[in-house]
DNA sequence: TAGAGTGAG
DNA sequence: CTTTACTCACTCTAT
């Protein structure tokens, strides 16, 4: 026999309610990282776990009142009038709670002009039609009027997740009435939370008693006049209508204009992915935990489809095609030195996989890998094309990089699994990486390879689906050209900068590593013997007893975890505490040390004596490259004892050269164009210095000669300040003056570049309509926060508003002039190559002899990449070392 | 694995 | 009234 249908029906407004206030004292401790308060989200989360495991419902709803005006308040304005004003605390849980809904996969419903009682109490007539069992669960003890033999309501008591169940016969029991003659008691009684008037001094009591004899209000009015005179007669007389009034107020509709039916509240049981979600992002431990992803792996494999694929051992002609999709396996990140386990290729029909051996012996694969006339279909098509060239194969003729065009829809989906990005596009039909393979040291190639090639032939079928739907998206979003014309070539650009390296001097390292290992002994000496004791000076924790507790210095600024032993902190202290400059120069060179000296000897290729970074080009929210494994991008330059690192950076043959070329000024330049601010622009446009000319206008002088070091420093700070979306309080730490200076120095910036101004408030106000910012080149970044009503976040999300276009444009056009650089250099006969990028600087290494040409052929690539109505401009140098190019 | 700290543009 | 400049990666400690 099937199961009988059983319908649960949550009045969601109520229940929440009675939630917040059951974990009102302890309001602050339910709160997110952001901010946001839990506790409502946390009680009926677990109330409607609780009720779905008792229960095991076959359908589901929570209703929700739809707002303060129903049918009621048009025939009695008083309706529910008088009630506190809902805490804002709670407010802000309610569009969380559709989340967590959607997560425990329930349907959820609201009505104009209706409430959520008469949302359930005409679902629970209809599903008595179908003669289904009813589980009502409210806040409301009106919703017992609804008991019948096969609907009971549970109404919660103290907290939420404990509730009392109402039938027809406790309700008999308890009151003596039957479940419909509720009303008829609201109508006598009244009800004060409700604000339903009722009949002078007739309280529940009475109306209960009344009730037994006559049944229902209308019953009692029948036979009035055989009751006895008294004052409680001529108060029910008089007030005959307010009682017909307050027993219509308190009948719940059974017949409400609904747009849904039973057939749409079918329950399938949680979507454990978005509860997952919904649990990080409240920050609900316990149930993350509880609900290990495992569950969801286990829920999702269940839910796989069969996948059809052909494992080979010979290639065949037949088994290559224009617009096959293709994917290289290898269970590490660095794909330079990664091994590949397994090679999969197809079409959406037909998808095969093979061992590496097999497809780096055949003739026929690489034929096809580099036909350039071939169309083909990746993931990440950097990493594809490396491991390919590392076995002699050329890959050629990509058309889609399903990694890269997730990036550019939104820069927040850059997962290297793909089964991560997959899922944002409500595509399962893949397993995720660590699932098949496993996580940490535990990670390997599956014990059943059968298993190793499914997932491969997994993926082959998730790019060629999703490559197409995401080319599509990135077309609305006007982002094809930023795609085709810019990030996938660069993809090449860059896999063959990262294949070049560049080469390191190890013996110098070597050297350097020996003489900053005296000089940490040093201080560590000088540093014990100040301090009285040893103690580790990397940690932070033990830094802060000795400095705050022991030698008794103030404390300055505190962590979330206890004292700041921050740089800024520490100079505050220095003339008071000898110890700390010895702390400070310990501190930088044990940075140099064991991050660059150290580290970089650990990534050398032994044979080649070459460090390979990877750029990611899928990690900076703004659009930048970030550099791993080594980060080539942050090497010191600001100290000279740091500088010294980049003697060890060398050209790979004797008589070449570094030569290194950077944009002047670029994010500047990008302002005065976005902006379109004329004094800006002329200052540019004339060639002028820009941070003098900024400190002429703000401090308003009238000479060159009258720029002071110390001045020309402060407009400097303003003008990276107006960039990163300026703050009273950042400038004034950066300028170490006043608040109110800082304040007057923005302001009068604004009075005399107005187009900045204007540009600023034009960003901010895009943002909040549109949801995201726009560089030149239509890259993407979307602000949830920019309409937050956390101050915190919305400001955050204000400056990056600002920052983001310029930051963002400014990547967009060394790109180009990257793409266009590689492609001069293949066009000439030059053996220079391009090694390395840091945000506004290319890095090259070149024949001594060829400088000159390159010179001139890389100031006028850079500068000419993207037409602005300011100029560009470009400087450049060269050194025996990337040192000496300065 | 998170947080503090520091390197770069 | 809040808090306090944008973008990253790496190393270390401590849990």
């Amino acid at each position: 026999m099937a199961k009988k249908n059983k319908l649960l029906l949550i009045d969601g407004s109520s229940v929440a309610f009675r939630a917040f206030f059951a974990l009102h004292n302890q309001l602050e401790s339910f709160k997110n990282r952001n901010g946001l308060h839990t506790n409502a989200l946390y009680g009926f989360h677990n109330m409607i776990e609780k009720i779905l495991k008792e229960e095991n419902p076959t359908h589901a709803l929570v209703a929700f009142d739809a707002g303060k005006t129903t049918f009621r308040t048009e025939f009695y304005p008083e309706y529910k009038a008088g009630r506190a004003k809902t805490p804002r605390e709670f407010t802000e849980q309610m569009p969380y709670l559709r989340e967590l809904l959607k997560g425990f996969g329930i349907y959820y419903y609201e009505l104009e002009n209706y409430e959520a009682d008469d949302i359930i109490g005409t679902l629970s007539a209809q599903a008595d039609e179908k003669a289904f069992d009813v589980v009502v669960v409210s806040g409301d003890r009106d919703l017992t009027q609804l008991a019948k033999d096969n609907v009971k309501v549970d109404i919660t008591v103290k907290g939420v997740s404990e509730t009392k169940t109402y039938t027809v016969e406790s309700i008999k029991e308890e009151y003596g009435i039957a479940p419909l003659q509720i009303i008829d008691m609201k109508g006598l009684a009244g009800d004060k939370s409700d604000n339903i008037p009722g009949v002078t001094k007739i309280g529940e009591k009475t109306a209960l008693t009344l009730l037994q004899e006559y049944g229902t209000v209308e019953g009692l009015y029948e036979h009035i006049d055989d009751m006895k005179k008294s004052k409680r007669k001529e108060n029910l007389i008089n007030e005959k209508e307010t009682a017909l009034l307050s027993k219509k107020l308190a009948t719940i509709i059974k017949d409400a204009p609904l747009a849904i039916t039973l057939n749409d509240l079918v329950y399938n049981g949680p979507d454990t992915k978005k509860l997952i979600d919904f649990y990080k992002e409240m920050d609900f431990k316990s149930h993350l935990n509880r609900l290990d992803t495992s569950e969801l792996e286990e829920t999702l494999e269940a839910n796989r489809s069969d996948i059809q694929f052909q494992k080979v051992t010979i290639l065949t002609d037949e088994m290559f095609k224009d617009n096959q999709s293709i994917y290289v396996e290898m269970l590490t990140d660095n794909y330079h030195t990664a091994q590949v386990v397994g090679i999969s290729w197809g079409n959406e029909e037909k998808i095969y996989a093979c061992e590496p051996e097999v497809a780096f012996h055949s003739d026929i694969f690489k034929k096809w890998a580099e036909d350039g006339h071939s169309k083909k279909k990746t993931f990440d098509s950097k990493r594809t094309y490396v491991a390919l060239k590392h076995h002699g194969i050329e890959l050629k003729g990509v058309v889609a990089d399903l990694s890269l065009e997730a990036y550019l829809l939104d820069v927040k989906d850059n997962s290297s699994d793909l089964a991560a990005i997959a899922e944002e596009y409500d595509y399962f039909d893949v397993a995720t990486d660590e699932s098949v393979y496993g996580k940490g040291a535990k990670r390997k190639v599956p014990e059943d390879k059968e298993q190793l090639y499914a997932h491969l032939a997994r993926k082959i079928k998730a790019i060629a689906i999703l490559c197409d739907q995401l080319m599509e998206k990135l077309e609305e979003n006007q982002q094809t050209e930023l795609f085709t014309d810019i990030e996938l070539p660069l993809a090449n650009v860059l896999a063959d900068m990262e294949m070049a390296g560049i080469t390191v001097n190890s013996k110098r390292l070597e050297e350097m590593k020996g003489e900053f290992a005296e000089k940490l002994q040093e201080l560590e000496q000088k540093i014990y013997a100040e301090a009285g004791e040893t103690f580790n000076i990397n940690s932070p924790k033990q830094l802060g007893v000795i400095l705050f507790e022991k030698m008794g210095y103030p404390v300055i600024k505190k962590t979330k975890t206890g004292y700041s032993t921050a740089v800024d902190v520490l100079e505050q202290l220095q003339d008071q505490a000898p110890i700390v400059a010895y702390i400070l120069q310990y501190r930088q060179i044990a940075k140099i040390q064991s991050t660059y000296i150290e580290g970089l000897l650990k990534v050398i290729d032994k044979k080649t004596g070459k460090v390979h970074t990877r750029f990611s080009q899928t990690t900076a929210r703004t659009g930048r490259l970030s550099s791993v494994d080594p980060n080539l991008q942050n090497i010191p330059i600001r100290l000279e004892e740091g500088r010294k690192i980049r003697q060890a950076f060398v050209p790979r043959e004797e008589n070449w050269r570094i030569f290194a070329s950077d944009y002047s000024q670029i994010e500047l330049r990008v302002l005065a164009h976005v902006s379109d601010d004329q004094h800006l622009k002329e200052a540019f446009i004339e060639g002028q210095d820009i941070h003098a000319s900024t400190a002429m206008r703000v401090f308003g002088l009238e000479k060159a000669e009258d720029v002071t070091p110390n001045i020309r420093r402060q407009a400097k700070a303003v003008n990276f300040g107006i960039v990163y979306g300026i703050s009273d309080y950042g400038l004034s730490q950066n300028l170490g003056i006043s608040r109110k200076e800082a304040q007057q120095f923005i302001d009068t910036y604004f009075e005399k570049y107005p187009g900045v101004k204007q540009y600023m408030e034009d960003v901010v106000r895009e943002a909040k309509d549109k949801g995201y910012v726009e560089t030149l080149f239509h890259r993407r970044r979307y602000l949830s926060d920019i309409n937050s009503r956390n101050y915190n976040l919305r400001s955050f999300a204000e400056r990056t508003a600002i920052n983001t276009p310029i930051q963002g444009s400014a990547a967009d056009i060394i790109k180009v002039a990257m793409i266009q650089m590689e492609k001069a250099l293949k066009a000439s006969d030059l053996r220079a190559t391009m090694l390395l990028q840091v945000h506004d600087e290319l890095i090259f290494e070149a024949p001594e002899e060829e400088i000159e040409t390159l010179e001139k052929l890389v100031t006028d690539v850079m500068e000419h990449a993207v037409a602005l109505s300011v100029p560009l401009l470009v400087e450049s140098d060269n050194g025996k070392s990337w040192y000496d190019a300065k």
